[in-house]
DNA sequence: TGTACATCAGTGAACGCGCGTTCACTGATGTAC
DNA sequence: TGTACATCAGTGAACGCGCGTTCACTGATGTAC
Protein backbone atom coordinates (compact mmCIF):
# COMPACT_ATOMS: atom_id res chain seq x y z
CA UNK A 1 0.00 0.00 0.00
CA UNK A 2 2.58 2.62 -1.01
CA UNK A 3 0.44 5.16 -1.73
CA UNK A 4 -2.68 6.43 0.41
CA UNK A 5 -5.88 5.49 -0.85
CA UNK A 6 -7.62 9.13 -1.85
CA UNK A 7 -4.39 9.66 -3.87
CA UNK A 8 -5.87 7.20 -7.06
CA UNK A 9 -9.24 9.13 -6.67
CA UNK A 10 -7.56 12.41 -6.91
CA UNK A 11 -5.89 11.47 -9.79
CA UNK A 12 -8.94 10.19 -11.34
CA UNK A 13 -10.92 13.13 -10.48
CA UNK A 14 -7.90 15.17 -11.97
CA UNK A 15 -7.93 13.63 -15.82
CA UNK A 16 -12.05 13.74 -15.56
CA UNK A 17 -12.11 17.45 -14.99
CA UNK A 18 -9.66 17.92 -17.56
CA UNK A 19 -11.60 16.05 -20.09
CA UNK A 20 -14.22 18.13 -18.99
CA UNK A 21 -13.00 21.46 -20.11
CA UNK A 22 -11.39 20.04 -23.24
CA UNK A 23 -14.35 18.30 -24.05
CA UNK A 24 -16.61 21.44 -24.12
CA UNK A 25 -13.95 23.27 -25.95
CA UNK A 26 -13.37 20.69 -28.94
CA UNK A 27 -15.94 18.02 -28.77
CA UNK A 28 -15.28 14.60 -28.30
CA UNK A 29 -13.48 13.32 -30.86
CA UNK A 30 -10.97 16.45 -31.56
CA UNK A 31 -9.77 15.36 -28.20
CA UNK A 32 -7.02 13.37 -27.62
CA UNK A 33 -6.16 11.17 -24.91
CA UNK A 34 -2.60 12.83 -24.69
CA UNK A 35 -4.38 16.09 -24.39
CA UNK A 36 -6.49 15.15 -21.69
CA UNK A 37 -3.78 13.29 -19.58
CA UNK A 38 -1.40 16.21 -20.29
CA UNK A 39 -3.90 18.79 -18.59
CA UNK A 40 -3.95 16.39 -15.91
CA UNK A 41 -0.45 16.87 -15.59
CA UNK A 42 0.43 13.11 -16.89
CA UNK A 43 1.12 11.30 -20.21
CA UNK A 44 -1.31 9.12 -22.28
CA UNK A 45 -0.02 5.83 -20.93
CA UNK A 46 -1.07 6.16 -17.29
CA UNK A 47 -4.96 6.44 -19.10
CA UNK A 48 -5.37 3.29 -19.46
CA UNK A 49 -4.96 2.07 -16.28
CA UNK A 50 -8.07 4.48 -14.73
CA UNK A 51 -10.47 3.89 -17.57
CA UNK A 52 -11.19 1.38 -20.07
CA UNK A 53 -11.31 3.32 -23.02
CA UNK A 54 -11.91 7.23 -24.36
CA UNK A 55 -15.53 6.72 -24.40
CA UNK A 56 -15.18 5.61 -21.10
CA UNK A 57 -15.30 9.38 -20.00
CA UNK A 58 -17.93 10.84 -22.08
CA UNK A 59 -20.80 10.34 -19.51
CA UNK A 60 -18.57 11.56 -16.51
CA UNK A 61 -17.57 14.13 -18.43
CA UNK A 62 -21.03 15.26 -18.53
CA UNK A 63 -21.42 16.26 -14.97
CA UNK A 64 -22.53 19.67 -14.02
CA UNK A 65 -23.62 21.91 -11.60
CA UNK A 66 -27.35 20.36 -11.99
CA UNK A 67 -26.41 17.04 -10.58
CA UNK A 68 -24.16 18.71 -8.13
CA UNK A 69 -25.14 22.01 -7.09
CA UNK A 70 -21.83 22.35 -5.00
CA UNK A 71 -20.50 22.47 -8.39
CA UNK A 72 -18.02 25.81 -8.96
CA UNK A 73 -19.47 27.08 -11.58
CA UNK A 74 -18.53 31.06 -13.67
CA UNK A 75 -22.35 31.32 -14.46
CA UNK A 76 -22.62 34.66 -13.31
CA UNK A 77 -21.16 33.91 -10.11
CA UNK A 78 -24.57 31.67 -9.28
CA UNK A 79 -25.03 31.40 -5.72
CA UNK A 80 -28.32 29.40 -4.91
CA UNK A 81 -30.27 31.24 -2.56
CA UNK A 82 -33.70 30.49 -2.52
CA UNK A 83 -34.16 32.95 0.03
CA UNK A 84 -33.27 35.93 -2.73
CA UNK A 85 -35.97 35.13 -4.82
CA UNK A 86 -37.68 32.02 -7.02
CA UNK A 87 -34.95 29.88 -7.83
CA UNK A 88 -36.23 29.15 -11.17
CA UNK A 89 -35.59 32.74 -11.80
CA UNK A 90 -32.36 32.55 -10.87
CA UNK A 91 -31.41 29.33 -12.77
CA UNK A 92 -32.77 31.26 -16.16
CA UNK A 93 -30.92 34.44 -15.76
CA UNK A 94 -27.31 32.62 -14.82
CA UNK A 95 -27.71 30.20 -17.68
CA UNK A 96 -28.60 32.51 -20.32
CA UNK A 97 -25.87 35.11 -18.93
CA UNK A 98 -22.81 36.44 -20.78
CA UNK A 99 -20.60 34.88 -18.53
CA UNK A 100 -21.94 31.69 -18.79
CA UNK A 101 -22.16 32.01 -22.63
CA UNK A 102 -18.13 33.15 -22.37
CA UNK A 103 -17.20 30.63 -20.36
CA UNK A 104 -16.87 27.84 -23.32
CA UNK A 105 -14.75 24.99 -20.86
CA UNK A 106 -16.45 25.84 -17.67
CA UNK A 107 -19.89 25.78 -19.37
CA UNK A 108 -22.48 23.24 -18.66
CA UNK A 109 -22.07 20.76 -20.51
CA UNK A 110 -25.28 20.56 -22.50
CA UNK A 111 -24.91 23.46 -24.44
CA UNK A 112 -21.18 22.65 -25.59
CA UNK A 113 -21.60 18.53 -26.20
CA UNK A 114 -25.45 17.95 -27.05
CA UNK A 115 -24.62 16.64 -30.74
CA UNK A 116 -21.67 15.30 -29.98
CA UNK A 117 -24.04 12.79 -27.26
CA UNK A 118 -26.55 12.22 -29.87
CA UNK A 119 -24.06 10.41 -32.16
CA UNK A 120 -22.63 8.99 -28.80
CA UNK A 121 -23.43 5.42 -27.05
CA UNK A 122 -26.53 4.74 -24.26
CA UNK A 123 -24.37 5.25 -21.44
CA UNK A 124 -23.43 8.90 -22.46
CA UNK A 125 -27.27 9.85 -24.11
CA UNK A 126 -28.32 8.09 -19.86
CA UNK A 127 -26.31 10.75 -18.50
CA UNK A 128 -26.99 13.30 -20.64
CA UNK A 129 -31.03 12.75 -19.49
CA UNK A 130 -29.88 12.43 -15.87
CA UNK A 131 -28.58 16.31 -16.24
CA UNK A 132 -31.64 17.08 -18.44
CA UNK A 133 -34.10 15.88 -16.18
CA UNK A 134 -32.33 17.57 -13.13
CA UNK A 135 -32.36 20.83 -14.24
CA UNK A 136 -35.85 20.14 -15.31
CA UNK A 137 -36.53 19.78 -11.72
CA UNK A 138 -34.85 22.47 -10.51
CA UNK A 139 -36.55 24.71 -13.08
CA UNK A 140 -40.05 23.19 -12.03
CA UNK A 141 -39.55 22.80 -8.33
CA UNK A 142 -43.34 24.29 -7.53
CA UNK A 143 -45.05 23.00 -10.42
CA UNK A 144 -47.45 20.13 -9.78
CA UNK A 145 -49.68 19.59 -12.54
CA UNK A 146 -48.70 17.68 -15.49
CA UNK A 147 -48.75 21.28 -17.37
CA UNK A 148 -46.40 22.55 -15.64
CA UNK A 149 -44.34 20.13 -16.02
CA UNK A 150 -44.17 20.08 -19.18
CA UNK A 151 -43.48 24.03 -19.16
CA UNK A 152 -40.72 23.36 -16.93
CA UNK A 153 -39.18 20.90 -19.70
CA UNK A 154 -39.85 24.02 -22.47
CA UNK A 155 -38.06 26.51 -20.40
CA UNK A 156 -35.22 23.83 -19.83
CA UNK A 157 -34.86 23.47 -23.74
CA UNK A 158 -35.54 27.18 -24.80
CA UNK A 159 -32.45 27.87 -22.30
CA UNK A 160 -29.77 25.19 -23.78
CA UNK A 161 -31.39 25.56 -27.56
CA UNK A 162 -30.85 29.71 -27.34
CA UNK A 163 -27.17 28.97 -25.52
CA UNK A 164 -26.26 26.23 -28.23
CA UNK A 165 -27.43 28.34 -31.49
CA UNK A 166 -26.31 31.66 -30.25
CA UNK A 167 -22.84 30.19 -29.69
CA UNK A 168 -22.87 28.91 -33.42
CA UNK A 169 -23.50 32.91 -34.66
CA UNK A 170 -21.15 34.95 -36.02
CA UNK A 171 -22.18 38.22 -35.02
CA UNK A 172 -22.05 38.91 -31.15
CA UNK A 173 -24.95 41.23 -31.00
CA UNK A 174 -26.61 38.52 -32.80
CA UNK A 175 -26.06 36.30 -30.39
CA UNK A 176 -26.55 38.78 -27.04
CA UNK A 177 -30.22 39.70 -28.66
CA UNK A 178 -31.06 35.79 -29.11
CA UNK A 179 -29.85 35.58 -25.12
CA UNK A 180 -32.02 38.23 -24.33
CA UNK A 181 -35.05 36.96 -26.27
CA UNK A 182 -34.95 33.20 -24.54
CA UNK A 183 -34.72 35.07 -21.08
CA UNK A 184 -37.45 37.23 -21.28
CA UNK A 185 -39.78 34.32 -23.03
CA UNK A 186 -38.12 31.58 -20.14
CA UNK A 187 -39.11 33.86 -17.48
CA UNK A 188 -42.19 34.65 -18.67
CA UNK A 189 -43.30 31.10 -18.84
CA UNK A 190 -42.39 30.33 -15.70
CA UNK A 191 -44.23 33.46 -14.29
CA UNK A 192 -41.32 34.93 -13.26
CA UNK A 193 -41.34 38.17 -14.26
CA UNK A 194 -44.10 39.62 -17.22
CA UNK A 195 -42.44 40.51 -20.29
CA UNK A 196 -42.37 44.11 -21.35
CA UNK A 197 -41.61 45.45 -18.28
CA UNK A 198 -38.71 48.44 -17.91
CA UNK A 199 -35.66 46.02 -17.20
CA UNK A 200 -32.59 48.28 -17.28
CA UNK A 201 -32.10 47.90 -13.56
CA UNK A 202 -31.15 44.58 -13.30
CA UNK A 203 -28.44 44.87 -16.21
CA UNK A 204 -24.83 44.86 -14.08
CA UNK A 205 -22.11 45.20 -16.67
CA UNK B 1 -15.22 21.67 -74.13
CA UNK B 2 -15.26 17.86 -74.32
CA UNK B 3 -17.78 17.88 -70.99
CA UNK B 4 -21.10 20.12 -70.85
CA UNK B 5 -20.67 22.66 -68.08
CA UNK B 6 -23.80 21.31 -66.56
CA UNK B 7 -22.01 18.15 -65.71
CA UNK B 8 -19.26 19.45 -63.38
CA UNK B 9 -22.24 21.64 -61.45
CA UNK B 10 -24.09 18.73 -61.09
CA UNK B 11 -20.66 16.67 -59.69
CA UNK B 12 -20.13 19.41 -57.33
CA UNK B 13 -23.84 19.36 -56.16
CA UNK B 14 -23.84 15.57 -55.76
CA UNK B 15 -20.72 16.34 -53.31
CA UNK B 16 -22.60 18.42 -51.31
CA UNK B 17 -25.69 16.59 -51.17
CA UNK B 18 -23.39 13.49 -49.84
CA UNK B 19 -21.35 15.22 -47.38
CA UNK B 20 -24.90 17.24 -45.85
CA UNK B 21 -26.34 13.77 -45.22
CA UNK B 22 -22.81 12.50 -43.82
CA UNK B 23 -22.39 15.53 -41.51
CA UNK B 24 -25.69 15.47 -40.10
CA UNK B 25 -25.35 12.08 -38.88
CA UNK B 26 -21.92 12.22 -38.12
CA UNK B 27 -20.61 15.50 -37.34
CA UNK B 28 -17.72 17.66 -39.73
CA UNK B 29 -15.01 15.40 -37.67
CA UNK B 30 -16.29 12.49 -37.95
CA UNK B 31 -16.32 12.11 -42.05
CA UNK B 32 -13.93 11.68 -44.05
CA UNK B 33 -13.49 12.93 -47.31
CA UNK B 34 -13.01 9.16 -48.86
CA UNK B 35 -16.46 8.67 -47.33
CA UNK B 36 -17.99 11.65 -49.30
CA UNK B 37 -16.61 11.39 -52.31
CA UNK B 38 -17.88 7.57 -52.32
CA UNK B 39 -21.27 8.73 -51.22
CA UNK B 40 -21.24 10.67 -54.70
CA UNK B 41 -19.76 8.19 -56.50
CA UNK B 42 -16.50 9.14 -57.10
CA UNK B 43 -12.94 8.44 -55.60
CA UNK B 44 -11.44 10.99 -52.99
CA UNK B 45 -9.01 12.76 -55.08
CA UNK B 46 -11.60 14.67 -57.59
CA UNK B 47 -12.29 16.29 -54.43
CA UNK B 48 -9.79 19.40 -54.69
CA UNK B 49 -10.73 19.78 -58.16
CA UNK B 50 -13.96 21.04 -56.84
CA UNK B 51 -13.00 22.16 -53.29
CA UNK B 52 -9.27 24.15 -51.58
CA UNK B 53 -9.93 21.89 -48.33
CA UNK B 54 -12.88 20.06 -46.41
CA UNK B 55 -13.67 22.73 -44.27
CA UNK B 56 -14.89 24.72 -47.65
CA UNK B 57 -18.14 22.45 -47.54
CA UNK B 58 -19.05 22.79 -44.19
CA UNK B 59 -20.71 26.09 -45.08
CA UNK B 60 -22.63 24.94 -48.00
CA UNK B 61 -23.46 21.79 -46.10
CA UNK B 62 -25.71 24.14 -43.84
CA UNK B 63 -28.09 25.17 -46.77
CA UNK B 64 -31.73 24.03 -46.01
CA UNK B 65 -35.67 24.28 -46.16
CA UNK B 66 -35.64 27.61 -45.01
CA UNK B 67 -33.12 28.90 -47.08
CA UNK B 68 -34.89 27.27 -49.53
CA UNK B 69 -38.33 26.64 -49.75
CA UNK B 70 -38.18 24.34 -52.30
CA UNK B 71 -36.00 22.12 -50.38
CA UNK B 72 -37.31 18.39 -50.44
CA UNK B 73 -37.48 17.28 -46.99
CA UNK B 74 -39.15 14.67 -44.97
CA UNK B 75 -40.53 16.80 -42.06
CA UNK B 76 -43.86 15.04 -41.81
CA UNK B 77 -43.86 15.99 -45.82
CA UNK B 78 -44.38 19.52 -44.37
CA UNK B 79 -46.13 21.62 -47.26
CA UNK B 80 -45.97 25.18 -46.90
CA UNK B 81 -49.38 26.20 -47.93
CA UNK B 82 -50.36 29.66 -46.37
CA UNK B 83 -53.79 28.96 -47.16
CA UNK B 84 -53.83 26.13 -45.15
CA UNK B 85 -53.43 27.70 -41.69
CA UNK B 86 -50.63 30.26 -40.43
CA UNK B 87 -47.30 29.32 -41.50
CA UNK B 88 -45.48 29.69 -38.07
CA UNK B 89 -47.59 26.97 -36.59
CA UNK B 90 -47.26 24.76 -39.75
CA UNK B 91 -43.72 24.72 -39.14
CA UNK B 92 -43.89 24.26 -35.35
CA UNK B 93 -45.60 21.24 -36.46
CA UNK B 94 -43.57 19.90 -38.77
CA UNK B 95 -40.27 21.13 -37.03
CA UNK B 96 -40.94 18.99 -33.98
CA UNK B 97 -42.63 15.99 -35.70
CA UNK B 98 -41.57 12.36 -35.33
CA UNK B 99 -40.38 12.37 -39.14
CA UNK B 100 -38.12 15.06 -38.65
CA UNK B 101 -37.07 13.87 -35.05
CA UNK B 102 -36.12 10.38 -36.85
CA UNK B 103 -35.04 11.61 -40.36
CA UNK B 104 -31.15 12.37 -38.83
CA UNK B 105 -29.84 12.50 -42.79
CA UNK B 106 -32.19 15.06 -44.12
CA UNK B 107 -33.08 16.79 -41.10
CA UNK B 108 -32.18 20.54 -40.44
CA UNK B 109 -28.70 21.10 -40.12
CA UNK B 110 -29.21 23.54 -36.92
CA UNK B 111 -29.96 20.75 -35.27
CA UNK B 112 -27.89 17.63 -36.47
CA UNK B 113 -24.82 20.57 -36.56
CA UNK B 114 -24.66 23.62 -33.83
CA UNK B 115 -21.78 22.61 -31.73
CA UNK B 116 -19.96 21.58 -34.76
CA UNK B 117 -20.36 25.11 -36.16
CA UNK B 118 -20.23 26.99 -32.53
CA UNK B 119 -16.27 25.57 -32.82
CA UNK B 120 -15.81 26.05 -36.63
CA UNK B 121 -14.77 29.14 -38.38
CA UNK B 122 -16.18 32.34 -39.07
CA UNK B 123 -17.54 31.55 -42.46
CA UNK B 124 -19.35 28.26 -41.22
CA UNK B 125 -21.11 30.43 -38.47
CA UNK B 126 -22.03 33.26 -41.23
CA UNK B 127 -23.87 30.84 -43.20
CA UNK B 128 -25.72 28.95 -39.76
CA UNK B 129 -26.41 32.46 -38.94
CA UNK B 130 -28.03 33.22 -42.13
CA UNK B 131 -30.26 29.71 -41.83
CA UNK B 132 -31.43 30.91 -38.47
CA UNK B 133 -32.62 34.40 -39.51
CA UNK B 134 -34.65 32.38 -42.42
CA UNK B 135 -36.12 30.27 -39.84
CA UNK B 136 -37.24 33.63 -37.53
CA UNK B 137 -38.16 35.45 -40.80
CA UNK B 138 -40.92 32.30 -41.46
CA UNK B 139 -42.09 31.82 -38.01
CA UNK B 140 -42.48 35.56 -37.39
CA UNK B 141 -43.70 36.74 -40.69
CA UNK B 142 -46.57 39.10 -39.37
CA UNK B 143 -44.82 40.53 -36.85
CA UNK B 144 -44.43 44.20 -36.53
CA UNK B 145 -43.43 44.92 -33.18
CA UNK B 146 -39.67 44.53 -31.64
CA UNK B 147 -41.09 42.43 -28.89
CA UNK B 148 -43.15 40.15 -31.43
CA UNK B 149 -39.72 39.94 -33.13
CA UNK B 150 -37.87 38.31 -30.29
CA UNK B 151 -40.58 36.41 -29.27
CA UNK B 152 -40.08 34.64 -32.87
CA UNK B 153 -36.79 34.15 -31.86
CA UNK B 154 -37.54 32.16 -28.55
CA UNK B 155 -39.81 30.09 -30.93
CA UNK B 156 -37.00 29.11 -33.09
CA UNK B 157 -34.56 28.35 -30.29
CA UNK B 158 -37.19 26.11 -28.69
CA UNK B 159 -37.96 24.28 -31.17
CA UNK B 160 -33.96 23.71 -32.17
CA UNK B 161 -33.75 23.72 -28.15
CA UNK B 162 -36.34 20.89 -28.06
CA UNK B 163 -34.78 18.84 -31.16
CA UNK B 164 -31.30 18.79 -29.93
CA UNK B 165 -32.10 18.03 -26.33
CA UNK B 166 -34.91 15.34 -27.73
CA UNK B 167 -32.37 13.34 -30.30
CA UNK B 168 -29.35 13.33 -26.82
CA UNK B 169 -31.87 11.39 -24.63
CA UNK B 170 -31.86 7.47 -24.35
CA UNK B 171 -35.47 6.48 -23.88
CA UNK B 172 -37.60 7.26 -26.66
CA UNK B 173 -40.48 7.72 -24.28
CA UNK B 174 -38.97 11.46 -23.07
CA UNK B 175 -37.91 12.64 -25.86
CA UNK B 176 -41.51 12.06 -27.39
CA UNK B 177 -42.38 13.75 -24.36
CA UNK B 178 -40.05 16.69 -24.54
CA UNK B 179 -41.44 17.27 -28.06
CA UNK B 180 -44.58 17.11 -27.30
CA UNK B 181 -44.33 20.09 -24.82
CA UNK B 182 -41.63 22.31 -26.70
CA UNK B 183 -44.32 22.10 -29.71
CA UNK B 184 -47.70 23.52 -27.40
CA UNK B 185 -45.21 26.15 -25.75
CA UNK B 186 -44.05 27.39 -29.18
CA UNK B 187 -47.44 26.97 -30.49
CA UNK B 188 -49.18 28.90 -27.47
CA UNK B 189 -46.40 31.61 -27.78
CA UNK B 190 -46.81 32.08 -31.61
CA UNK B 191 -50.40 32.73 -30.65
CA UNK B 192 -52.00 29.79 -32.91
CA UNK B 193 -53.46 27.70 -30.15
CA UNK B 194 -54.08 27.75 -26.40
CA UNK B 195 -52.69 25.36 -24.53
CA UNK B 196 -54.29 23.09 -22.55
CA UNK B 197 -57.00 22.45 -25.24
CA UNK B 198 -58.11 18.37 -26.48
CA UNK B 199 -56.08 17.72 -28.75
CA UNK B 200 -56.52 14.09 -29.53
CA UNK B 201 -58.18 15.04 -32.89
CA UNK B 202 -54.63 16.16 -34.36
CA UNK B 203 -52.41 13.14 -33.42
CA UNK B 204 -52.23 10.67 -36.82
CA UNK B 205 -49.96 8.06 -35.33
C1' DT C 1 -20.90 9.70 -91.39
C1' DG C 2 -16.42 8.40 -89.45
C1' DT C 3 -12.13 9.19 -87.14
C1' DA C 4 -8.25 11.60 -84.78
C1' DC C 5 -7.62 14.58 -81.19
C1' DA C 6 -7.51 18.07 -77.36
C1' DT C 7 -9.62 18.64 -73.06
C1' DC C 8 -10.30 17.85 -68.47
C1' DA C 9 -13.10 14.82 -65.07
C1' DG C 10 -11.81 11.23 -62.46
C1' DT C 11 -8.28 7.66 -60.52
C1' DG C 12 -5.40 5.62 -57.06
C1' DA C 13 -0.70 5.28 -55.11
C1' DA C 14 1.89 7.86 -52.01
C1' DC C 15 3.15 11.43 -48.39
C1' DG C 16 3.55 12.80 -43.53
C1' DC C 17 0.92 12.95 -39.43
C1' DG C 18 -1.58 12.13 -35.18
C1' DC C 19 -4.62 9.00 -33.27
C1' DG C 20 -6.14 5.05 -29.67
C1' DT C 21 -4.17 1.47 -27.52
C1' DT C 22 -0.44 -1.77 -25.61
C1' DC C 23 3.36 -2.96 -22.83
C1' DA C 24 7.95 -3.52 -20.79
C1' DC C 25 9.97 -0.63 -17.82
C1' DT C 26 11.11 3.19 -14.10
C1' DG C 27 10.89 5.28 -9.87
C1' DA C 28 8.31 7.36 -5.89
C1' DT C 29 6.04 5.85 -1.96
C1' DG C 30 4.76 3.80 2.80
C1' DT C 31 5.94 -0.24 5.55
C1' DA C 32 8.43 -3.92 7.95
C1' DC C 33 12.12 -4.74 10.62
C1' DT D 1 15.89 6.15 13.79
C1' DG D 2 17.60 4.02 9.49
C1' DT D 3 17.43 0.98 5.62
C1' DA D 4 15.84 -2.67 2.38
C1' DC D 5 11.94 -3.79 -0.01
C1' DA D 6 7.31 -4.72 -2.17
C1' DT D 7 3.90 -2.18 -4.41
C1' DC D 8 1.94 0.13 -8.01
C1' DA D 9 1.46 5.01 -10.19
C1' DG D 10 3.41 6.84 -13.96
C1' DT D 11 6.56 6.75 -18.35
C1' DG D 12 7.50 6.64 -23.20
C1' DA D 13 8.61 3.77 -27.26
C1' DA D 14 6.08 1.19 -30.39
C1' DC D 15 2.00 -0.82 -33.03
C1' DG D 16 -1.36 -0.55 -36.80
C1' DC D 17 -4.59 2.52 -38.76
C1' DG D 18 -7.10 6.11 -41.17
C1' DC D 19 -6.85 10.78 -42.07
C1' DG D 20 -6.23 15.22 -45.35
C1' DT D 21 -3.79 16.33 -49.09
C1' DT D 22 -0.81 15.89 -53.46
C1' DC D 23 0.16 14.44 -57.99
C1' DA D 24 1.37 11.80 -62.12
C1' DC D 25 -1.55 9.37 -64.75
C1' DT D 26 -5.96 7.33 -67.29
C1' DG D 27 -9.81 7.46 -70.00
C1' DA D 28 -14.48 9.36 -71.33
C1' DT D 29 -16.20 13.06 -73.79
C1' DG D 30 -17.66 16.52 -77.59
C1' DT D 31 -15.55 18.70 -81.58
C1' DA D 32 -13.02 19.57 -85.86
C1' DC D 33 -12.36 17.98 -90.14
Amino acid sequence: MPYPASHREKTRERIVGSARKLFNRHGFNDVSIAQIMAGAGLTHGTFYTYFDSKSDLYGEALACFFTDPNWKNNWDGIAIDPSQGDLGAQIVRAYLSPQHFDDIENSCPMIALPTDVARGGEETKRAFETVFAAMVEMLGQSSKSKAERATAQAIAALCIGGMVVARAMVTRKHADELRDACREVALSLGGWESRGTPRRARKRH
